[in-house]
DNA sequence: AAGAAACATTTTATGTTTAAAATATTAAAT
DNA sequence: ATTTAATATTTTAAACATAAAATGTTTCTT
């Protein structure tokens, strides 16, 4: 109940032991970082723009793409199940942030748009959103910045590498 | 709907602007290494021992302090709320992984701890989990481990530094 | 001792997320 | 043409997650 650790902070990388792989640490501290400016940017998100951190994320993924993109499309680089996807979209064209039309010659699919009204309220939250980002993580120095891309990068092919 | 793109996959980073500050590149491309490997050990656990990530998480917490935890303890070791401590805690307990027993000096607070069972049924668990995050993760030198490991300490601790 | 404040947990209400099933459309192969 | 397979989305049920309220306990202050 009362363990004695040489830790400075209780987190999920608590549960590293003494004689754990290096690959543990590594991930548990990975998962800590990322929980905890995931937390903080919902609280913001909350807190300053009351919207939630995935209906952000899927506006700014339409922001980024104003032709419009599918939900297979969002679900996609959303990282979310499709059916995630399908009640994030139905919140936001009711809150009328996004349109979702027809295509013309596929009737299986939809194009998601930002409304008028959507690119604007998106652009507010932008400019803050970035703001947090560099207070959470952009004390890197650019050479520290280029190798954990790096680093990053070559996690990330390594894991998309990996069938199920 | 196709948008024309010199990236390679299509994932939380396709979001980023051609003027995006680096701080929001390199967070988008932590983001997507976190979730792909995180679904990635959620679908092994599942596929192979059919428990849940966050059960698996709570068992893991317990396992490193045999002489048990609180509840309180465990909510901000997994950084997650109480409540939903609780309900994860229930369904270990209704499967005889778990036991929640009163402190005897403490009616405020639960001790809880593995059982015989839940000990052995982790430690099957525990070998092939390491496994799949070396494949994730384990391809990194000795130096690049200990940078990143640097690196992420910094955010970690900048992170936790800001009151919300 | 009494009241106030802090603590530990559970409960409730709401919302998110997933996997899987269901529905429907399109494309490919006989 | 018909079947088959692949695609795109929605719906459903179960699990997960949070915030806030409720309950009960302990500690602090007076």
């Amino acid at each position: 109940m009362n363990p004695s650790s040489a830790q400075l902070s209780l987190d999920h990388e608590s549960r590293i032991e003494h004689d754990d792989h290096q690959a543990i640490r590594l991930w548990l501290r990975l998962l800590t970082c990322t929980n905890l400016i995931e937390r903080h940017l919902r609280n913001r998100l909350r807190s300053e723009f009351d919207i939630t951190l995935p209906r952000f994320d899927l506006m700014a993924q339409l922001a980024r793409e104003p032709q419009g993109l599918t939900m297979g499309d969002l679900s996609q680089r959303m990282m979310v199940s499709g059916g995630n996807v399908s009640g994030i979209a139905t919140q936001l064209e009711k809150e009328g942030l996004i349109s979702r039309e027809p295509v013309p010659g596929n009737r299986r699919a939809f194009c998601v748009t930002l409304t008028a009204a959507g690119n604007e309220r998106f652009a507010e939250m932008a400019t803050a959103h970035e703001g947090w980002i560099v207070g959470c993580v952009g004390e890197l120095s650019d050479a520290e910045y280029e190798q954990m891309m790096a680093m990053l990068k070559d996690i990330k092919a390594g894991v998309s590498a990996i069938k199920d």
